[in-house]
DNA sequence: ACTTGTCCTGTCATGCCGTCAGCTTACCGA
DNA sequence: TCGGTAAGCTGACGGCATGACAGGACAAGT
């Protein structure tokens, strides 16, 4: 299914080929936690991995292309976010439940990848297709899961039907994923971790029932 | 106030030379919008402002420090949307309308600003304290005003004292800052503009007072 | 025309990019 | 044990952006 590990003149890497890009991808993601993403150069990774940067090109066709394989194996970790959501129920205690466990799983989740997932939100926000794919493949399995929470609500009449499933789930995981990202920016700014989680599942809530949580 | 403008090396500019420098600062905006930030070359701004590298190098330090300035005098602007909050009520129709009319302003500027604030937010999120402090200048009028009408509300005992006021208006303000950057996204998504703003809408409303509208 | 201060550019050292040929290392069959 | 072969790595190079400087071009006042 995913074929071999191959480099970028074609032949596929070994046992020690592999470890060499493992390392070099490994540097690169520690790169990008310290440094501002526009300064970090091939030369730079290179030199932390202890190799040279003809060693990087053989393996990624440039920094980009290497930040996306990151990327891509953060999204496979990121689908065990569809379990927040799936399944779930959105009534009474467990429904507040449920959006508490949301919240704090996506901040976790988010916390956990920082400077990755800011790399790949900017590019999807400069309109590169990959990156956006990307994002997309983290966030929809959330976003789907809530747009048919809100469409089984509305059907069983619990939910207005001027609601739009889609868009509502949508703004929702924008906000999370939005909140988490600054979560640095709202500490600073004044406002607690610990107060910031029950306000998120409070909207969250809200959003999906349109009714607040009994807790 | 603001003191002249001056180049680098001290010397006040004058009418050439910040025509000049204006029609780099113009330049760098397109370049901003047409291509991703990291691949924004002082050579290339130069040269579309038909002038020279050192020219350029004359009235900024760098790219970093020319985004600024823009950044800058987008947050002028921004002060105006203020307006949008302050205020206003949020009782009845009134209060339907206050949120409608926020997510309106607040999609309009974005919208307006799209490219330079990607970067800004960057910029941010990456921990650099001047991006982050003229992101608080335009997010800060709106979140405040947005906090006092909570406390406002929740003095009147119309809104549960659980609720921290800054944590939910940061969240409602970082909701509208990520899906106004990601405007595209949701309209490649199936998600359309005409329902995206009521549903935004009728999350801050549910939001501020805990309560659904009355339209 | 001359002076003065502003404005722009040619040029240069430096450093990173991306590629190539060629060297070293590991594996394998004879 | 000994080549043979393919994987793995690097030094070196042309090309380009950077950032600094000194000096020439220009506008404005005298």
């Amino acid at each position: 299914m995913t074929g071999q590990v191959r480099t970028v003149d074609g032949r596929v890497a070994g046992r020690r080929g592999q470890a060499t890009r493992q390392k070099l991808l490994d540097c690169l993601g520690e790169m990008l936690s310290s440094s501002p993403y526009r300064d970090v150069k091939v030369i730079d990774v290179a030199r932390k991995a202890g190799t040279s940067p003809a060693t990087f090109y053989q393996y990624f066709p440039d920094v980009e292309g290497a930040v996306l394989e990151i990327a891509e194996e953060m999204a496979k970790e990121g689908a065990a976010l569809t379990a927040l959501v799936s399944g779930r129920s959105w009534v009474g205690k467990a429904g507040w439940q449920t959006s508490e466990e949301l919240v704090e799983g996506f901040l976790d989740f988010w916390r956990k990848h920082d400077a990755i997932l800011r790399v790949v939100d900017l590019g999807a926000a400069e309109g590169d297709k990959r990156f956006y794919k990307i994002r997309m493949k983290i966030l929809n399995s959330v976003t789907n899961s809530l747009t048919d929470a809100v469409k089984e609500l509305q059907a069983k009449g619990k939910v207005d039907k001027e609601v739009s499933p889609a868009a509502m789930a949508g703004s929702l995981v924008a906000m999370l994923a939005s909140v988490a990202g600054h979560q640095k920016g709202f500490t600073t700014w004044g406002v607690k971790q610990a107060e910031l989680k029950p306000n998120l599942a409070l909207l969250v809530h809200l959003g999906i029932t349109g009714k607040k949580p009994t807790r």
